[in-house]
DNA sequence: GCTATATCGCTGCCTAGGCAATGATTGCCC
DNA sequence: GGGCAATCATTGCCTAGGCAGCGATATAGC
């Protein structure tokens, strides 16, 4: 296949790179501004709908399915369980795990905030027609895809949790709310 | 027009925020990775593509352009500045205004730096063929548009200095090299 | 059974960047 | 021509998130 880009004609305007930082740096501002009253950050949002969609599953593989650094997502998940949003459950069979589980209360959070954000991406998306946003949709999850085959290839286990149902009991011994808590 | 999205069909898979998001979250490390050497960050060669593309413009345009926080460009171009690559000079017809010019050096760095940044593009986007590049292209731009003009209109200004060439002259006088810095 | 390696969740540390406030300017508008 | 509002660059403050390192556990090789 013949080079798209050349690096004579190479400009901002028809980058890719640059128009994905543009319109990320443009729409998670927005996106936070629809949770304001809820308090949360367009991550935690997130975090939420994974678990919404994908059902219960661990936080490694949270933190693969939406890119996000592990060890920021511990905190993430640390104040959504305290606002009892998320269940976090060791795992019997396999005692490295924590399974995550989305409460009632939390498809409560999800379900009211839902409607705010497909009205937001309907009005963004306004004068797209349908056609247009399905080919969108599908050349981004091409390009994820190639851009997530270029990481030296953490493999994406198959789900540990996907077949069985069973899991462990609680185990929501206080944690602290934040970073920088030392009394 | 028929809304494209509803509250209950929307999933990740088909939503165009988290494709962003997921997509700049892998590409930017990718992109930073190319300039490792030359120990830029990605946001610091968006300024350098920014002033090689646009000529001499001001900070705030700048910001404006790449989308980026204003008081964040400004310690961004305290190290370009510093490392020789960019150029700050006080405007004469507008007081107010640092004019930013690229120097010889800082064009030399994004020539160098730009092959990287070709191949990786071309190689990411592999097996897309032209017209879908200009496909996804356009309707990036339409998006950013769109999300653009939802923001409280922040007018984009002419640019001030796109027909004046005549400008201020230097004012280099020794800038901190990062904040935190009080002797 | 025993060691080496990988993965899990978690933590501390550090930096980039968002936000708000500042002082210096400019232009608007009466 | 004299305020008033807007814009500029800059700064300090604060937080989200990337990174490296940890102990616990699981798995593979022998």
């Amino acid at each position: 296949m013949r080079p798209f880009y050349r690096a004579t004609h190479y400009g901002m305007k028809n980058s890719v790179g640059y128009l994905i930082r543009r319109s990320s740096n443009l729409l998670m501002p927005q996106m936070e501004a629809l949770f304001a009253d809820e308090s949360l950050t367009f991550s935690q949002w997130t975090v939420l709908m994974a678990l919404r969609e994908w059902g219960q599953s661990t936080a490694a593989d949270v933190a693969r399915n939406i890119c996000h650094d592990a060890g920021s997502l511990t905190r993430i998940l640390d104040e959504l369980e305290e606002r009892g949003l998320v269940t976090r459950a060791r795992s019997e069979t396999d005692r490295r795990v924590v399974a995550l589980t989305l409460t009632t209360r939390g498809l409560g959070t999800v379900e009211t905030l839902l409607p705010r954000v497909v009205e937001f991406w309907n009005g963004l998306l306004g004068d797209f027609t349908h056609l247009e946003i399905k080919l969108l949709v599908k050349l981004l999850s091409r390009l994820v895809d190639a851009a997530d085959g270029r990481r030296a290839e953490p493999r994406r286990r198959r789900g540990f949790l996907s077949h069985r149902h069973e899991n462990g009991h609680e185990i929501g011994h206080g944690r602290r709310h934040r970073r920088g808590h030392h009394p």
